[in-house]
DNA sequence: TCAAAGACTTAGAACTAGCCCG
DNA sequence: CGGGCTAGTTCTAAGTCTTTGA
């Protein structure tokens, strides 16, 4: 079944993203919600259980408990391979700040001293389905909490960071071998994400800078000198000049209306309609800057990046449970206009200048934490071992909140990260089980069940998001699976001579349009005929169906299972069948990777991970393409001048002539293979044209799966994942063998 | 019980660094 | 040696799912 997956249908061969189509009917389909309350209380009382449903939930816990006791063929061996890493080497503690080394072993082992036994350390392997249930960690107490506190004067260690920086010549040094690994220890299972963290707080947006009085705005011809605030939040707009944005009459309506704010009494009376408003000047003020920054000098760039080095030092890492991890994003959004993407009811609203006093700090109570700029204060510190963040604000928009969290290479991702896989395959082991009874329901009396096996379906077969409700107005109208409209789906009885298909059109997260064209079973097709009936376009699909009730559903079939582990599960599946049909063993490296690439894409279209083709693509498919003529030529060339050292050596017979032979030999050898690298690269990048790899690649692929097909064919990682990458992932390429499987 | 708030993952676009070519 | 072009990086919006609290 999971076969279908790559069918991928007739999805790109239109326009990706149709935002035009969906303008006219903006809200009306206002009163949904109504109509899906309606639509529950009359069928409300129709309940009844079906008792298959108790008997799996049984079944599935019964299997949980002996998650651990269960063996598989990979087990043992890994467990082999553990030993010997563990025994062999000392583990350092992160590398990158010596006194940390020092002090955070402390003998009593707070932390997990890498002097525990190995009883301490995490299972390794994950195979038997370990479930990445957190395992036991002694719970600590303040003795230690204490001692993590001389973890204050750890400073980084400058001298080799910056060294990887200034020197930064390729490849010049190795990584510190000790890299801390996580994965070798324990979890917390008593919900604590940490028990010490300390950081310095965000990096604020530089404060504004005015104008120089040479730069000037015009309103309805004239010049106007404007206050600091609003001339702030003109220049946001003189920015955007050239975008499409400004353009739009939302956009400007809100920039305006949000401008207006800003203003003062005077200015406020005098501008009131932005057509007469005249930026050009700070338009092209901003493109000479921008232009000047690119004509630096190497110096100036030099001291530029040496400085945003600094910060990074400062800034851009936290110590968290005696490492030093890695920040995501210690700066502070800048003020701004709000771009939405598609059709946002809010696109040009100001986002407002976060200021101290907005920030919530998150950090351990014995540690030092963040001073607050001179003159302000924080709005809270707390110390809030629950969560992960270390700052949190939020935001004017929407009103939600933002947090500065940890890069993908710590600890905290990466567990949560590899959990997410370990769930997916627990799914694996379950789905076919589900598969079945989800077959069965679309024959149940109850409209309710009916609709959610036939949702459920389409996030199994078609890797649709799950759908939740949104807001009316405060974003754009995209839908998933669970919010499907009327609208979005057609049948065809019949169309292009296969039976029962359902055309989807409709966008989805950031707006990007999903378009496909499928067969299905002919219950499920009859079944939507029936959800139709005596509906509006703009009523729900599946009135009697929301994202909880199918997860709450989902969560009865499996431990942890969620709508988005169907994607997660399906995706990898679908990476490691590519990669077993379409990897050959003669073919060489760039084939092979090539062969890489069509599986990561395969996944990319099964998910709808979908690009602007870049605004350089043809140029840049032009020349190629003049390269791989170039090539050509280059190789006939070639070819003629073996032929005549051939010819040559023939008649002379002497030692020198045959060693020509054996250079021009070898000359057509490569040039050949240079030329298949060419073409290779080619036909990779047209079929890339506006399909992303990267979110998949990120975000949906196990891993191990692809390290273990890199270890299998003799396939450097690096080839696959750049560094960032082999950061993020460095659990699964340290863990994962090649015979590994999902 | 359910809506809102909160936390965290996933997403494409914008930006940038540094490589390659003429 | 500069300029054009990617590949890689950063940015932050937009999802999912969980937790909270009335």
């Amino acid at each position: 079944m999971s076969g279908d997956q790559i069918d991928g249908g007739s999805r790109f061969n239109d326009s990706h993203k149709h935002k035009d189509k969906y303008k006219e009917k903006e809200h009306k389909h206002k009163d949904h919600k109504k109509d899906k309350e309606r639509e529950k209380s009359k069928h409300g009382n129709s309940n009844h259980k079906d008792p298959s449903d108790k008997k799996h939930r049984d079944n599935e816990k019964e299997k949980m408990k002996h998650k651990d006791g269960s063996t598989d063929k990979y087990k043992d061996k890994h467990k082999e391979k553990k030993m010997k890493s563990l025994d062999g080497k000392v583990k350092k503690e992160n590398g990158f700040a010596s006194p940390l080394q020092v002090k955070s072993e402390p003998e009593d082992g707070f932390y997990h001293s890498p002097k525990n036994e190995k009883s301490l350390k995490r299972e390794r392997d994950d195979d038997n389905d370990s479930e990445f249930k957190p395992k036991k960690i002694k719970t600590e107490n303040d003795k230690k909490a204490k001692k993590r506190k001389q973890d204050e004067d750890i400073k980084p260690k400058k001298t080799k960071n910056k060294r990887e920086v200034t020197d930064g010549k390729k490849k010049a040094k190795k990584e510190p071998e000790e890299k801390w690994k996580w994965w070798e220890e324990e979890r917390y299972t008593d919900g604590s994400k940490w028990k010490f963290l300390e950081h310095k707080g965000p990096v604020f947006a530089p404060p504004y800078e005015p104008l120089p009085s040479n730069v000037k705005f015009y309103y309805d011809g004239k010049h106007m000198k404007l206050s600091p605030e609003a001339e702030e939040v003109a220049t946001f707009f003189a920015k955007m000049l050239d975008h499409e944005y400004t353009t739009k009459d939302i956009f400007r309506k809100n920039f305006f209306k949000d401008w207006r704010k800003e203003m003062t009494a005077e200015e406020k009376a005098k501008l009131t309609d932005l057509k007469k408003c005249n930026f050009t000047e700070m338009s092209e003020y901003f493109k000479a800057q921008s232009e000047a920054r690119k004509a630096m000098t190497k110096d100036e760039k030099l001291k530029i990046k040496a400085e945003n080095e600094r910060l990074l030092q400062e800034y851009g890492f936290c110590i968290m449970d005696n490492h030093r991890e890695r920040i995501a994003n210690f700066r502070i959004e800048p003020p701004g206009l709000f771009r939405g993407r598609g059709d946002h009811p809010k696109m040009g609203m100001l986002k407002r200048r976060i200021r101290p006093k907005d920030i919530i700090i998150n950090c351990s109570k014995d540690s030092k934490h963040p001073e607050p700029p001179p003159g302000t204060k924080w709005k809270e510190v707390r110390h809030d071992n629950k969560v992960t963040w270390l700052v949190s604000w939020t935001e004017n928009i929407q009103g939600s909140i933002k947090y500065i969290m940890l890069n993908p290479s710590s600890r905290i991702k990466g567990e949560k990260d590899w959990q997410k896989y370990e769930t997916a395959r627990r799914l694996k082991k379950c789905v076919d089980r589900i598969r079945t009874q989800y077959h069965e329901d679309w024959k149940s009396k109850e409209m309710r069940i009916r609709q959610r096996a036939v949702a459920l379906y389409f996030i199994d077969k078609l890797a649709l998001r799950a759908g939740n409700e949104k807001e009316e107005g405060e974003t754009a109208d995209t839908v998933g699976c669970c919010s499907l409209r009327v609208e979005h789906i057609k049948l065809y009885p019949e169309n292009d001579g296969q039976e029962y298909v359902v055309e989807f059109d409709f966008l989805g997260k950031d707006s990007i349009r999903y378009y496909n064209k499928v067969p299905v079973e002919k219950r499920v097709f009859k079944n939507l005929q029936l959800f139709m009936e005596n509906k509006e376009p703009d009523d729900d699909l599946f009135d009697r169906l929301n994202t909880s009730v199918l997860n709450k559903h989902l969560q009865e079939l499996m431990d942890g299972l969620t709508a988005k582990v169907f994607r997660t599960y399906n995706a990898s599946i679908t990476l490691q069948q590519q990669l077993k049909q379409l990897t050959s063993a003669d073919e060489n490296l760039p084939a092979k990777i090539l062969s890489y690439n069509r599986a990561n894409r395969a996944v990319a279209i099964l998910c709808n991970h979908q690009r602007a083709p870049p605004k350089t693509f043809e140029k840049s498919m032009q020349n190629l393409q003049t390269k791989i003529d170039a090539k050509r030529d280059q190789l006939s060339d070639a070819k003629r001048e073996l032929k005549s050292a051939k010819a040559d050596a023939k008649v002379r017979r002497d030692e020198k002539s045959k060693k020509t032979v054996e250079t021009k030999k070898k000359a057509v050898q490569r040039i050949e293979e240079q030329l298949m690298k060419l073409e290779v690269q080619a036909t990779d990048r047209e079929e890339n044209k506006q399909i992303a790899l990267g979110t998949s690649k990120l975000n949906y692929l196990d891993p191990r799966i692809s390290v273990a097909w890199c270890k299998k064919w003799g396939i450097p990682v690096e080839k696959i994942y750049n560094k960032t990458q082999r950061e993020k992932f460095a659990w699964a390429i340290d863990m994962a063998d090649e015979d590994f499987e999902f």
